[in-house]
DNA sequence: TATGCCCCCATACGACTGTATGGTTCCCGG
DNA sequence: CCGGGAACCATACAGTCGTATGGGGGCATA
């Protein structure tokens, strides 16, 4: 008989918790809420997560994860300065789907602001991005960048990419796809000039 | 006698809530906190704000009165490229007074993606900023820019400067104030060709 | 069959939350 | 002099928070 594959209960309960965030903010996020959403007990999550601090820690592992996944699973082909747009356009709330990721980003982004904890492994994942942005623009531009241009530009195309997100789930519908898009392609015409 | 000038409850209570929230984050803020920093009682506090969401209202747009000073405040001197950089380092956590600052926008932006009230003043806010900037670019650029051209520009570097504000304060001290003035300098020289 | 671990549940406790209520003091216009 | 509003305080209420505690099935291994 075809099994029924059950997720494992912790993966529901991030995911939920992932959620929640994406559409009430961290703030809104309880051991209660998350319990109520993913229809168990709060017993259930505290036995899965002993804290709730260690709750959200996990919650934001899987961000990363999923950043990581998103920007590595992009397909470099052969047109070089295509894999640029298409790298960040990844990044940039383009439909629903990719606005709740941005939610989620912009959440726990704030919330490391304040927490030293969070603030370390958000320092990695932006060193790691910026590291695979850097390499696919020293394969875009014409070959004349060093690799410390390269980087110095995967900066800025990251912070503008990340600030045009920022931009666009902070003020409701004021950035529509169709401006970030344009803003996108200019940004890496910039990129582009040596 | 001098008289010691006591400044108005109201304007020391939302003082406090922005630090309150620049050093522990918007989730930190309750009545109870606010009222204790300010040493004065819960019910003063209520007495000036009904309610906790008027509170926070208030609070946001007195960031929003800071954001327009602080734009508006810089001096347009002869050299009009040098005139970007000024008024796009002060968006930047160069010393702990803008880190400060970046702090509490960052905070109220994030709650913003889930608050249409709040996402209704951040918008008004970054489209003033936007028109600001591209009024400098239009003078920094070499006349040669068309209005919309300079607006897209302004879009892309406001929107880099708040990536990196924003990349600097959730990362720890990942980025430190020396790269975020060499990554201003290269966006600027990339803003002003053609 | 018994032991122990894993997963899940129900409940309770203390702390904290936002808000409501009523009182006191002070000053200012009638 | 006196009514009234503004500013401030103390307390109380109902609800939610995170967490601790103890118990109940299921399943593998001894």
């Amino acid at each position: 008989m075809a099994e029924l594959s059950t997720r494992p209960t912790k993966d529901v309960l991030t995911d939920v918790l992932l959620d929640i965030t994406a559409q009430h903010g961290l703030e809104a996020v309880s051991v209660r809420q998350v319990a109520a959403a993913a229809g168990v007990s709060i017993g259930t999550v505290q036995h899965h997560f002993p804290t709730k601090d260690a709750m959200l820690g996990a919650a934001f592992t899987e961000v990363v994860r999923r950043i990581r996944e998103r920007v590595a699973n992009v397909v470099l082909g052969p047109d070089v300065q295509r894999n640029l747009t298409t790298v960040l356009r990844e990044l940039l709330p383009l439909d629903e789907r990719r606005a709740t990721e941005v939610r989620i980003q912009v959440a726990f982004a704030a919330r490391a602001a304040t927490a030293p904890a969070l603030a370390a492994v958000q320092a990695d994942i932006l060193a790691e991005v910026t590291e695979s942005i850097a390499r696919v623009i020293a394969l875009a531009g014409h070959g004349t960048d060093g690799p410390e241009t390269s980087r110095r530009k995967a900066h800025i195309a990251l912070a503008a990419v990340d600030g045009l997100a920022l931009h666009a789930v902070s003020s409701g519908s004021w950035l529509d796809p169709a401006t970030l898009t344009d803003a996108l392609d200019h940004l890496i015409g910039m990129l582009l000039v040596p």
